[in-house]
DNA sequence: TATTGACTTGGAGTCAACTCCAAGTTGTAA
DNA sequence: TTACAACTTGGAGTTGACTCCAAGTCAATA
């Protein structure tokens, strides 16, 4: 698969697919006898992996400490677990937060589409609270 | 309440509160005769939106528009809806891609964790798929 | 085989969101 | 009233994550 086509898979620019590979987000890319990248099935999973991390919020240099300690060995495993599990735990206390400001948005939204029905705005005090 | 306070309260820095008056994230806060900032509850409840729709990944831009709108007053009550609907969606989609994420790295814990119970690397083919 | 378009690299540039700095002011404690 | 920490401003610097560029190479078509 060219970076062509693994950029239109993932809508995705060759940019940054480049740059994934050159700072260690991803192992080296498979390339033909002339030097260019030929997307295998195993890099195209850890494209797969670096995306889906990255869309989570998960830095660059976390997935490039992960590259580093799964290309030195299964000695790694521990290490690769906490990372993981590291991880997880920013992820969900993410969400959290996400959450909470989903529910202040929601209760400003009303707030709003009740003062756009009846044409008043009728908060007690300021419109913060 | 001194710029000091409210970090301390927020677990942010006085330069950060600083730059997001500065820029717009939060209307001018009220001040001493001296110049010097006295947060109040209308202050410090923008400064606690901010934050909260900040960790929710909203972009800075979108809050400055926000408070300009408010600013400008009810006729902008529309505007402010629509802003505040589409920040909903962005943040509703970023929870799907967290959640995607974190299925991702459970498997993956799994995986590690039977690897480091069992003492064997078993998959199939490669780690990553 | 010549052209053309997509690919390659290393390095520089950009953008969002802070973060730091210098020079000066305020306010409290001795 | 003097010292001194904490505040002020405008502007410059940093960080993370790309994004763009120039100069050159590869490969499919005419």
């Amino acid at each position: 698969m060219t970076i062509k086509e693994v950029c239109e898979k993932y809508d995705i620019t060759p940019d940054t697919l480049r740059y994934y590979e050159r700072v260690g987000v991803i192992p080296a890319v498979t390339r033909t006898a002339g030097g260019i990248r030929d997307y295998k099935e195993t890099d195209i999973a850890w494209v797969e992996n670096a995306i889906c991390f990255r869309d989570a919020g998960m830095p660059v240099e976390m997935l490039i400490e992960y590259v580093k300690l799964f290309q030195e060995g299964d000695s790694t495993i521990d290490a690769r677990t906490n990372l993981l599990k590291e991880a997880r735990e920013t992820i969900v206390e993410a969400k959290k937060k996400y959450d909470i400001a989903l529910e202040k948005l929601d209760y400003k939204i009303r707030r709003y589409e009740i003062a756009q029905k009846t044409g008043v705005l009728s908060w007690d005090d300021c419109e913060e609270e």
